[in-house]
DNA sequence: CTAGGGTTAG
């Protein structure tokens, strides 16, 4: 039912505006001949409060018919917005609805947004226009769905649990699951009271996330305590999620739990059931679950029999795969290339390539089309990129950030499968061939196409293709994922274009990507050996503040770089935080570097550091120290310090430095120096700190 | 006759 809870009632057009027009110049129903065009026109006249008051039999039938008859001329007009008008009194806010939705159905994004909008103007709307137009728009861009959100006038519709389950599906299907638990919070907080529904929809973003599973039970767990029970709709978002994580002894459990409540399985559940067992591909269970399915009446659909299929290829059962697949285009359901696609993927990856290219022939020979997404209209970009946003996005909570999510048609899944494929089989002339080909066929690819590609040229060496997919990806406006980054990265270090590939670690960095040990190490070599000393560092920092714990080698690596390319203070840095995970040798090299050429105002607190990690101060660098000292008198201080601190730590000046400092005393005071160096005497036994007197047990 | 949620995918 309609509520009026937005107050637009007392703006209606409806009740000021009724003969602005003479009842003549609207048009006949062109639709529904049955109603006579008087008939039609004398309703339209009428004010719609009467009709509403009055529901006479008769009448409300003519006026449901008129009504149905004027939704379906709006839906079909050429020039819809001129219907609108000319059928604005027999239209009510639920008809307009209707249209909407129809509109949202079939794809008509900017008849959708044009139809919001003038009900917007018209004040002839409500929560039903609100929840549906932010779900169709919603499901392709969140932040076109909250300024609609933002747009409501009405304070208290903004909790209407329909509009809030419509705005937070949109933000789990554009993937942000964590910003739509907080606004969920937050609208909890200004008076939401979630449904089935809204805990339904938040399930659902945990079906393809990781450590999914354990999120949605801490979730379903609170189901109780809101008064809320599991329906059929919700076992099946649990079964996906039980699913989508391997878990088939959870979902076989939540499917028990269901049938004891009453609830039959159908085939959401069982496809889930199935796809659970596709992890391990248990194809015993799967077989199992199949007859269960049909002698309960459920008739296998596409899904399931792509399940299955998957099931059968994960379990390494490739002939009664190419059965299956043989029976599921002779039921139609290989209209895209999709079951193809998975049975060449699994032979590829159990290295039966040339059964694969068999099938991928095959495929081809038939003349299989690729699954194609629907492209976003550019009207909708237009129409929202102007006046909308302004002084409401302001308003807008911080962590929700505005980003589009562009669906892109998907070509050539299979293409880039192959691909893959021939790269596994280190077959790379030839995947650069299919990679050639299947740009000129397809004219759009998504990332993961553009990504497959741009791996094959790399492994063949063609820098020319390699250019090219970067520009093409530019032009197509597709940003690069952390894949793109790391096939290039890896592909200029072979290539030894190691600033390149430094430049491309920073791109890679600055979008937030996390970047792999592995490969920073190997850049890190690189770098270092063609003396792009403070590079190397720089990524080396990068590695070591994004992630909790490096492999240890590393520091060591940085290190000799550093020395090498004498950026010592940098050195120093390192050794001190990782002083403990760093060898003897490398410690001492450094030790004596930072002696000779390190910031001398730094020289005692490099060898206390030493020392404090259990390094052993060899003579050669307290030698160097104390020499660079005499060379420096104004550092007679630092000197001091240094000799009145070594004996206490077990060290003593050798016989050369002692008759160096000596000779040089008159700088420093002869008795102050002739005190300090009689704690020198007395070399006392090495018995170090690693080897305590007494040992507790 | 009236909004919002669940199945296969490189």
């Amino acid at each position: 039912m309609e509520t009026p809870v937005l107050g637009f009632e007392l703006r209606c057009p409806h009740l000021f505006n009724i003969s602005s027009r003479p009842s003549s110049s609207l048009s006949p129903p062109t639709v529904s001949l049955r109603i006579p065009t008087t008939a039609a026109a004398s309703t339209v006249v009428e004010s719609p409060a009467t009709v509403a008051e009055a529901p006479r039999s008769k009448r409300h039938s003519n006026t449901y018919l008129t009504r149905k008859s004027a939704i379906s001329e709006v839906e079909r007009s050429p020039d819809f917005l001129s219907s609108l008008q000319r059928l604005e009194r027999v239209l009510k806010v639920q008809d307009l609805n209707v249209i909407l939705r129809d509109f949202g159905i079939s794809g008509r994004w900017q008849d959708l947004i044009q139809l919001f909008d003038w009900m917007q103007q018209h004040g002839n709307i409500s929560v039903s226009t609100y929840s549906s137009c932010i779900k169709f728009v919603g499901a392709k861009s969140v932040s076109k769905a909250l300024e609609i959100y933002q747009s409501i006038p009405d304070e208290s519709a903004k909790t209407n649990v329909y509009i809030c389950n419509s705005i937070l599906s949109s933000l789990v299907k554009n993937g942000k699951l964590d910003s739509c638990i907080k606004l969920f919070d937050q609208m909890k907080r200004d008076g939401l009271k979630p449904d089935v529904v809204t805990y339904n929809t938040l399930l659902g973003g945990f079906i393809k996330v990781k450590n999914g599973y354990s999120k949605a039970m801490e979730l379903v767990g609170e189901l109780p305590h809101n008064g809320i029970q599991m329906d059929g709709v919700m076992y099946g978002t649990v079964l996906a999620i039980c699913a989508s994580s391997g878990r088939c002894e959870e979902a076989e459990s939540y499917i028990q739990q269901m049938k004891v409540e009453g609830h039959s399985p159908n085939l959401y559940h069982y496809s889930s059931l199935l796809n659970s067992y596709s992890w391990k591909g248990d194809y015993k269970k799967a077989d199992e679950l199949m007859t269960e399915m049909k002698s309960v009446g459920l008739e296998p659909n596409k899904v399931m029999m792509t399940t299955l299929l998957k099931v059968y290829i994960k379990g390494g059962l490739f002939e009664r795969s190419r059965e299956l697949l043989s029976e599921l285009e002779s039921a139609g359901y290989t209209e895209n290339e999709m079951p193809y696609c998975m049975l060449m993927d699994g032979l590829s990856k159990a290295g039966k390539l040339e059964e694969a290219k068999l099938i991928f022939d095959d495929m081809k020979g038939k003349g299989v089309k690729s699954a194609n997404l629907v492209p976003i209209s550019e009207s909708l970009q237009v129409r929202f990129g102007g006046q909308l946003r302004s002084n409401r996005l302001a308003s807008l909570p911080v962590f929700l950030d505005n980003d589009f999510n562009f669906p892109f048609s998907s070509d050539g899944y299979a293409n880039s499968i192959m691909i893959s494929a021939l790269c596994r089989s280190k077959r790379f002339e030839e995947a650069n061939q299919l990679a050639r080909d299947s740009e000129t066929t397809y004219e759009k690819c998504d990332l993961v196409m553009l990504n497959t590609m741009l791996c094959a040229y790399c492994r063949a060496g063609e820098m020319e293709s390699v250019m090219r997919m970067m520009k093409k990806m530019d032009e197509q406006a597709v940003s690069p994922d952390y894949n793109t980054f790391h096939i290039l990265i890896k592909y200029f270090i072979k290539e030894k274009l190691h600033l390149l590939a430094y430049q491309t670690l920073l791109d890679m960095h600055s979008k937030g990507h996390r970047l792999e040990e592995e490969l920073c190490s190997s850049l890190i070599y690189h770098l270092g050996k063609i003396r792009a000393h403070s590079e190397a560092f720089s990524v080396y920092s990068m590695l070591r503040y994004s992630k909790r714990t490096i492999c240890k080698e590393l520091h060591e690596k940085i290190l000799h770089t550093l020395i090498q390319g004498k950026l010592l203070k940098d050195a120093y840095v390192v050794v001190k935080d990782n002083a403990k995970m760093i060898s003897q040798p490398t410690l001492k090299r450094f030790g004596r570097a930072f002696m000779m050429s390190g910031n001398i105002n730094l020289v005692n607190d490099v060898l206390k550091v030493l020392h404090g990690s259990g390094h052993k101060i060899d003579q050669v660098q307290f030698e160097i120290a104390i020499s660079r000292y005499i060379a420096q008198a104004d550092k007679k201080e630092l000197l001091l310090q240094l000799l009145q601190w070594m004996p206490g730590q077990g060290y003593v000046v050798d016989s050369s430095t002692r008759n160096l400092i000596l000779k040089n005393s008159n700088l420093f005071g002869r008795q102050l120096i002739a005190e300090i160096l009689s704690k020198h005497h007395v070399r006392p036994l090495v018995k170090s700190r690693s080897q305590p007197k007494f040992r507790c047990k």
